[in-house]
DNA sequence: TGTTTATAACCGAACGTTTGGTCTATAAAG
DNA sequence: CTTTATAGACCAAACGTTCGGTTATAAACA
């Protein structure tokens, strides 16, 4: 998958002949298909990943339920970032050029998920400077993990943590 | 400052011409100096980074009274990570080529890192399971603030954290 | 149905630029 | 007068990118 070699290399990282190479075509077709290059190619994938990240994971919060649409979403980011050394491309791509490229609109991306998740933690009852104050948690532990993942070249760091932050929503649900 | 740059643009976002401007030195001078290229002055840079892990956050782990070790590791981290907007050198130059090239060195310097702090928490009282588990957290957080800093272009997210991670520790001391 | 036509997809080869890296010369330091 | 540090010129290779031309697709028309 293309947006794989972001993931691995970076947007710096990842030439025009890497990419060739993985997706079968020659560097003159992808030309054809994305005429802004190599910048074009990871904005697409940058735009699919978010695309992901609304089905998969933002989109279960809208439940009607709010403990069970936490416990959905929490599956849907298990999902997300998949593999056996989960890695967020958001993160990799946000590099060098990268930086200057797409951090507003990850800014934004990341800005919403919080509030979402926010949102869903205040419906099920904590007020709503606790429930943003756990939805940043909640991140904040998430994009850790997935840096000791890369560290140390496992999923076991996302799926405990994953965990963990499962039981604080079980918790809140038995109060 | 050198750790600067490959901190900002990665490995691989890093070229040699950069890496001569920014010192105001010519190529040739650079290969003068690293004969290994922009490889070996990734390395060194990444030794002298370990080198301010151990004496600004690892060795206040070492005093005698736990609780107060763990509060100057924190503000070890807090001087570690400066800047106004603070990241993670080991986290940017582990990407493509850096991962092949660093990983085992830092997955080492991590598992260093978690060890000692888990000792210092054991030593405050804590069972030895509690105390892995505080410091994987920790340190979880810690690069979780770090990557919310880059996103945000902020040190917020880092200081309040270690706000938290210093009210973590106090909370322990009050048992 | 078979032929034409338009369009999209594709690629080999080349472009100019930048890359990591070397060579040679020069000036300063010891 | 040898060693060390520096830089300008230079190189092959790789880079992102463009071009000209070929093939596949399929709609339009005969």
């Amino acid at each position: 998958m293309l947006s794989a070699v972001f993931r691995l290399h970076g947007l710096d990282g990842t030439s025009m002949q890497t990419l060739a190479h993985v997706t079968g075509l020659s560097k003159a077709s992808l030309y054809h298909h994305f005429p802004g290059g190599k910048d074009e190619m990871a904005e697409k994938v940058l735009v699919e990943e978010g695309r992901r990240l609304q089905t998969l994971v933002l989109s279960p919060l809208d439940g009607p339920e709010p403990i069970n649409a936490l416990f959905e979403s929490l599956k849907g980011v298990a999902e997300f970032y998949g593999g056996d050394v989960p890695q967020c491309l958001m993160n990799s791509i946000m590099l060098g050029r990268g930086q200057e490229l797409f951090r507003d609109r990850i800014a934004a991306v990341v800005g919403i998920w919080c509030q979402r998740l926010a949102a869903a933690y205040s419906k099920a009852g904590n007020s709503e400077e606790e429930a943003n104050a756990w939805a940043l948690y909640a991140l904040q532990r998430l994009q850790g993990a997935l840096i000791l993942c890369r560290v140390e070249k496992s999923r076991q760091p996302l799926d405990h943590c994953l965990e963990e932050l499962h039981g604080d929503v079980q918790f809140l649900a038995e109060d």
